[in-house]
DNA sequence: CGTTAGCTTGAATGCTTTCAATTATTGTGG
DNA sequence: CCACAATAATTGAAAGCATTCAAGCTAACG
């Protein structure tokens, strides 16, 4: 049982209810940040039925082999998708942000072939997966939503395999902090400078494929450059613009385009 | 213009008009590997309006920025997607088959976010993507297909992230070399042992996050363990279980299921 | 038959890891 | 409220895997 005190990364909840949509509608609001929905697609969206439920830190979410029959959306909180090697070493392959919808693929793809596992205490509205498929198959805007939310999620994976394949441990903790960056002000209200990244420095070394010793160091350096805050335990970013520069950041793959401009 | 020797790699052609479907009866069967589709889904794509296109060893099919109208699908050769980094440092993101769709992606995304080339030559049926999207909201069997197309490719993405953060050289080149078995085997009638591989020093490096020097040091010890062979300047998998002994390899993560065992 | 792209090799360098030990922070229980 | 345990962060030194640099070689192509 986890005690009241809510952490933070819980912008989600300033929304939960908003627009009279209930928990769904932060989903929505995600959908409509690259598709256009109708009415009535938001309000079947927002009437699937569901169950909110909660996890804390680590708790497993989805594991591999798993045939899953619902599919979580995340309401508050962040999550990661994981894959282990034979030698136990450790590879997060994806970080899910509030308002993503966590297992599409089960609806096409029998058996889960990562794990999904929560980086925060989070919230999560289990959906069954029939209602989602027979929804996409109702509407095909819908459909055209899920899609694009897929696509984007490849499209990130694949800068991550520039990033871990070419770019050195300074230059790639960097890249990885402006994605964050970017994302988390796609949801809460940007506000440029100054946001708590929730990660260990052995998580960062799992996304990054370093080692947490390397982390550090490069922490530090990213630190003295003025680059990056450490108050206590924690990670906060100072000086987006530097770390941009550092990794050459660009956001286009992020594919953050307003719907309309199509 | 390129003279009449076919390099090996065209097996495509071994089906094409094969069912009476045309050139993209290869697609079709690429598709009905992981996903039912009725007789008249069969029709329909087969029906689709396409040019055919050759493309040489090295040439463009699709660039970054590009707002492209047609989706290639890929008839015979090999082809990848790759993202360069500031530096110039180039990463190999994906391989495409025979029977793959290169760039279902636009006809959500308008813009390209990464580069695709002709690995070999190849052949390519043009489709238009208006055609194509027709298609998918006029049935929701070719819609599934296509989206499993687009989540297996991920799926794979997700496997080099491990594979390129987490493994060392040789078992990072010798789990790359298993997949491609696989791959193979699924369009060509699996032979399992000697398959020619049509990748370069350097563009194992540029797929596996290496250097070509590094990669022709592994390839040495390979090769000294009898795990692959190279005749003259070409390479061949001899040996996959100790292939697949050396990387840990498992294909689950390919998802090839008997469409039928839903 | 020369040219060229790709492959091979050795030596030196270096980025990152490994190992090992210490310090700091958070949370818990007395 | 303080002591204690547990997790996370920090640091230094040594080792190692992979890169870089540079040169020579080989096969393929025109």
């Amino acid at each position: 049982m986890p005690n009241g005190d809510a952490p933070s990364f819980e912008w989600a909840d300033e929304h939960a209810g908003r627009m009279g949509y209930g928990p769904l509608s932060i989903l929505i609001r995600k959908l409509l940040n690259h598709s256009l929905l109708s009415t009535s697609d938001q309000q079947a969206i927002a009437g699937l039925p569901h169950i909110v439920k909660r996890a804390e830190t680590g708790d497993s979410i989805l594991r591999e082999g798993d045939r899953a029959d619902i599919c979580p959306v995340l309401l508050s909180g962040f999550v990661y998708r994981q894959k282990v090697a034979s030698d136990g070493g450790r590879q997060i392959v994806a970080l899910k942000m509030p308002g993503d919808a966590l297992d599409f693929q089960s609806i096409f793809l029998p058996t889960a072939d990562h794990d999904v596992r929560a980086l925060t205490p989070a919230t999560l509205a289990l959906v069954p997966l029939k209602a989602i498929e027979q929804l996409t198959i109702a509407s095909a805007g819908i459909a055209r939503a899920v899609l694009v939310d897929i696509l984007i999620e490849s499209s990130i994976g694949r800068e991550w395999l520039l990033n871990i394949g070419r770019r050195n441990a300074l230059a790639r903790l960097a890249h990885l902090l402006c994605e964050l960056h970017d994302r988390v002000n796609e949801i809460a209200s940007a506000r440029s400078g100054n946001f708590r990244v929730p990660l260990t420095q052995e998580q960062l070394a799992d996304l990054l494929g370093l080692t947490p010793v390397h982390i550090n160091r490069m922490l530090r350096q990213l630190e003295q450059m003025g680059a990056i805050g450490r108050p206590s335990r924690s990670l906060t970013i100072l000086n987006f613009p530097k770390l941009a520069q550092i990794s050459s950041f660009s956001s286009t793959y992020l594919h953050r385009n307003n719907p309309s401009g199509v």
